[in-house]
RNA sequence: GGCGCCGUACCCAAGUGGUAAGGGAGCAGUCUGCAAAACUGCGAUGCAGCGGUUCGAACCCGCUCGGCGCCUCCA
């Protein structure tokens, strides 16, 4: 039975969904004007890893993730560059799926995008005017949070707090300071559409309540996003929707902490941000960090916690499924005998699924079901150390392939990804790529599988000295060497 | 000022009242021409500190110290 920690209640709470075997949710998605940053990365793959999951418990699972395509923040970087919106936002929607997909986040069920559901947030707009939620003045729509008695439930504020920490100069059309905007009126030059308070477009917080409705319904199961989202955001989708619908709106609401750097909230304001693409792409990392690595990495704290973004710990998570993936190359090798007759595989494999499963249950304790599949792979590394059949071997294959996949891991067929850390101490500073790389990833298959060739021959002639240095050689470049029992030798880069 | 999170071995990191998972690094050993990999062994009498509740607390309560976040756009 899955449990987790809603932020609404500020507890753990087991999970049932509103209909059986059926899983509504609605994640934020991100306001696209620019590149995403791990943060992003982060808070995509919780949820990511919650759905699979779900569905690994045999949920059919509705996943709803919206991208916003109409933002003060579009405007001003389609003005600076000058082009349009649309075409701000057509390209940061490319390089979200490109991303994403790098990473391994599987494609959601809907993502619908605010300007595409202009005519469901002016209805809803209406609904609250009517109901004495909301106020217009100017073209402009706010929201009246003191119409709203729960308003500051999820976030546990007070109203009367709310106020007096306010920083920002109150708008003094507003009734109330914290008052937000449903609807804006359009300055010359900005995007509009029609609407009963004359031309104007959407305030951020009313899309996510008209999409989540109309994709999912008044009332929906999971409501998810990254933890600065509580407040405004969600605390401001809340007050709308029950506002409008008088009915309770999502019934657990899930956040994830933020990925850090040294310590420190990875934020666009203080620069210490590093995109995905800029991980994937630039040329020291493009070849060292691949999305499985980003995603063990992401996963290897729980997700309710900070997680603090480093080359050593990425390398660890390197190291990590490398350990994974010679396991696996030995799985892949043919069989001898049957294997010893103690603890059945079946029942060791058992065991870690059962351990992964609570692990996984527990408010999605990723930390502790890889620790589970560490214990497999410990335990598989016996076996084979007494010889197991071939079918064994797939047998264990397909076990880390199907717990794996819950975490969108161990779905390659080999380890067939070159990594080398290169430390990257500064953002504008990156430095050099060092020789050594470039010249490895000039050496083709061949050029490597000659050169081992080579050594095993001067092996066989017990030349040691002239086997030592090739090997040296190779591992200069990055490549290490592997001589098996057998007298074959295997190489990885 | 208000609200909240975090503080576990050299590093990362589980633990949600019953006597400290897992990984990495390190050291020692088995194997090997030597390595690598794998396997075996070693490692917190203590969980920031101080009190309290309890038969029993890293886990609950209070206070203190230290780090961070939100209260303005933010995953």
């Amino acid at each position: 039975m899955l449990k987790l920690f809603n932020t609404l209640t500020g507890r753990q709470e087991a999970f049932e969904p509103i209909e059986p075997q059926k899983v509504r949710m609605y994640v934020c998605g991100v306001t696209v004007y620019d590149y995403c940053h791990i943060g992003h990365a982060r808070s995509a793959l919780v949820f990511d890893v919650l759905r699979r999951y779900l569905e690994y418990s045999g949920y059919a699972v509705t996943f709803v993730k919206n991208f916003t395509d109409v933002d003060d923040k579009i405007i001003k970087r389609a003005n600076e560059q000058g082009v349009s919106c649309d075409s701000v936002t057509a390209k940061y929607i490319q390089a979200y799926r490109e991303d994403m997909g790098k990473l391994g986040i599987r494609a959601v069920t809907e993502e619908p995008r605010a300007t595409e559901h202009i005519a469901d947030i002016i209805q809803l707009t209406e609904r609250l005017v009517t109901k004495g939620f909301a106020y217009a003045v100017d073209g402009d729509v706010y929201f009246e949070v003191s119409k709203y008695p729960e308003y500051g439930r999820l976030s546990k504020r007070r109203l009367d707090d709310l106020q007096a920490g306010a920083r920002v100069d109150v708008d003094e059309r507003k009734r109330h300071p914290m008052d937000f905007a449903l609807w804006k009126s359009s300055k010359p030059g900005e995007p509009a559409w029609e609407s009963p308070w004359g031309p104007g477009r959407p305030g951020w917080h009313i899309e996510c309540s008209a999409m989540s409705i109309r994709h999912l319904g008044e009332t929906f199961d999971i409501h998810g996003g990254g933890m600065d989202l509580i407040f405004p955001h969600h605390e401001n989708e809340i007050a709308q929707s029950c506002g409008a619908t008088g009915k309770e709106f999502a019934r657990y609401w899930v956040h994830n902490g933020f990925v850090q750097i040294n310590k420190e909230k990875m934020s666009k304001s203080l620069g210490n941000f590093f995109t995905i693409r800029e991980i994937f792409e630039k040329s020291e990392w493009s070849e060292e960090v691949t999305g499985e690595i980003l995603r063990y990495f992401l996963l290897s704290t729980h997700y309710h916690g900070p997680l603090d973004f480093s080359d050593q710990a990425i390398k660890e998570a390197k190291n990590a499924l490398n350990g994974f993936y010679d396991l696996f190359n030995r799985l892949n090798e043919p069989g001898k005998t049957g294997g010893g007759d103690g603890d059945p595989l079946t029942a060791v494999i058992e065991r870690a699924r059962a351990s992964f499963v609570q692990a996984m249950d527990n408010d999605l304790n990723t930390p502790a079901a890889i620790a589970a599949l560490q214990g497999l792979r410990s335990n598989m590394n016996k076996f084979l150390g007494v010889g197991l059949s071939t079918e064994d071997r797939q047998t264990a294959r397909r076990a880390f392939g199907s717990l794996g996949a819950v975490l969108g891991l161990f779905q390659l067929d080999r380890w067939d990804f070159n990594v080398r850390i290169v430390s990257k101490p500064a953002h504008s500073d990156l430095e050099t790529f060092p020789p050594t790389v470039i010249a490895a990833k000039q050496m083709t298959e061949a050029d490597i599988d000659g050169k081992v060739a080579e050594r095993i021959e001067a092996k066989k002639k017990r030349d040691f000295k002239r086997a030592d240095n090739i090997r040296a050689e190779l591992k200069s470049l990055g490549i290490a060497l592997e001589d098996k029992p057998d007298g074959t030798t295997r190489w990885k880069r």
